[in-house]
DNA sequence: GCCCAGGTGAAGC
DNA sequence: GCTTCACATGGG
C-alpha cells in the first residue's frame, strides 16, 4: 500500500425535513454531546462531528473517507419523512406531535451499541444513562482519533465487557443493571446469539431472541427492533409513551397496560415505531407547553 | 428525607 | 395467569 489518501475529512449532504438537535437529543442514541453549533459522537469506530446549515448537513471525520454509506445509514438520510408520516393516524394527537417535532428522525445504531445502551436504561433518567454510557466508553473502548480537545472513543465491544469484571462495570455507576450487561455481552461474545441474523427474521421472531437475553424485557427488545434493526412496526412503551397514550388517547379513562399495548400495536400504521418517538419526544421536551387543546 | 427515572426478574398470591 | 417487590444511583 503506498498510504495515498483517497476521499475527504468532510462532506456536505442536502437535508430536507430532518432536525438533527430533536434527533441526536430524543433518548434513542445517548453519546452525541453539543459541539459549538453542531454535535461530536462517533459512528462504529470514527469520530465524528455534524453540523446544519439551511438545507444542508456538513460532516467531519479524523481520517479521509472515501465512501459515506455508514453515515447515511446510521442518520437515515434517505428516508423520506412525509411518506412516514403520511402513515401516522389522523388524530389530534398525532397533529399535535408532529407539529411539535416536525423534522425529528429515526436513528439506525450498531446493535450491540443500542443492545447494551438500552439494558443500561431500565428505571434511569436519560441525562444519567449517558453518564453511565461515557464512563463505559471511557474506561473500556478504544480512544479514537479526534479533532476535538476531549478524547473519544469507540463503544465497548462485547468481548471487553465480558472479559471484564461485574465489579469493573459497577465501577461506572450502572448498579444492578451490572450482572445484566455482562451476562448478555458474555452470550454475545460466545456467539450463544447472533444479532446480525435478527435482520433477516420476522419482527415477533427477532424480538422473542432478545427477550430471552437477561436485562432484556418487552420494552428494551423492542427499542433495539425499531433503532438497530429498522424494525417500524416495533413500539415501545415505557413511563413516558404509556403517560402520552393515557393522557391523549384515554383521558378520564382507567386502562390497563394491556389494553393500550393492544391498542398500540393495532391503531397507529406501518410506522407505529417512529409514531411512538413523536409521541414520546412530544411529551417529554414539551412538557407543560404542549399545543393540544385541553 | 422523599419520589422518580425510556424496566426486569423473581416471588407471592 | 395476575400483582408486588427489590434492584443501584443520582437529580429535582
Amino acid at each position: 500500500m503506498t498510504g495515498q489518501e483517497i476521499g475527504s475529512r468532510t462532506a456536505t449532504f442536502s437535508l430536507r425535513d430532518y432536525d438533527l438537535d430533536q434527533t441526536l437529543n430524543s433518548g434513542q442514541a445517548f453519546r452525541w454531546r453539543p459541539s459549538g453549533e453542531g454535535w461530536e459522537g462517533v459512528i462504529e469506530e470514527r469520530w465524528v462531528r455534524l453540523v446544519t446549515r439551511q438545507d444542508s448537513l456538513i460532516v467531519e471525520t479524523f481520517a479521509p473517507v472515501e465512501d459515506w454509506t455508514w453515515l447515511k445509514e446510521y442518520l437515515q438520510l434517505d428516508v423520506n419523512l412525509d411518506k412516514v408520516i403520511t402513515t401516522f393516524p389522523k388524530d389530534e394527537a398525532m397533529r399535535a406531535a408532529v407539529a411539535a417535532c416536525r423534522g425529528l428522525r429515526l436513528l439506525r445504531q450498531p446493535p450491540w451499541e443500542c443492545l447494551a445502551s438500552f439494558i443500561l436504561s431500565s428505571t434511569k433518567q436519560i441525562v444519567q444513562i449517558r453518564q453511565i454510557i461515557a464512563a463505559l466508553s471511557e474506561r473500556f473502548g478504544d480512544p479514537l482519533p479526534a479533532c476535538c480537545a476531549t478524547p473519544a472513543f469507540s463503544f465497548p465491544s462485547p468481548e471487553t465487557l465480558a472479559s471484564a469484571s461485574e465489579e469493573e462495570l459497577r465501577a461506572c455507576k450502572m448498579g444492578f443493571r451490572a450482572p445484566y450487561l455482562h451476562a448478555t455481552a458474555r452470550l454475545v461474545a460466545g456467539g450463544k446469539i447472533d444479532l446480525v441474523s435478527l435482520f433477516h427474521q420476522p419482527l415477533g421472531d427477532a424480538r422473542a431472541r432478545l427477550m430471552q437475553l437477561p436485562g432484556v424485557g418487552r420494552k428494551v427488545a423492542d427499542c433495539v427492533l425499531l433503532f438497530a434493526f429498522g424494525f417500524q412496526a416495533a413500539f415501545p412503551i415505557d413511563v413516558w409513551v404509556l403517560k402520552a397514550l393515557r393522557e391523549l388517547y384515554f383521558p378520564q379513562r382507567k386502562v390497563q397496560p394491556k389494553q393500550l399495548r393492544h391498542f398500540a400495536d393495532t391503531y397507529f400504521g406501518s410506522c407505529a415505531g417512529y409514531a411512538q418517538q413523536y409521541l414520546f419526544h412530544y411529551l417529554r421536551v414539551g412538557g407543560a407547553k404542549r399545543i393540544l387543546p385541553d
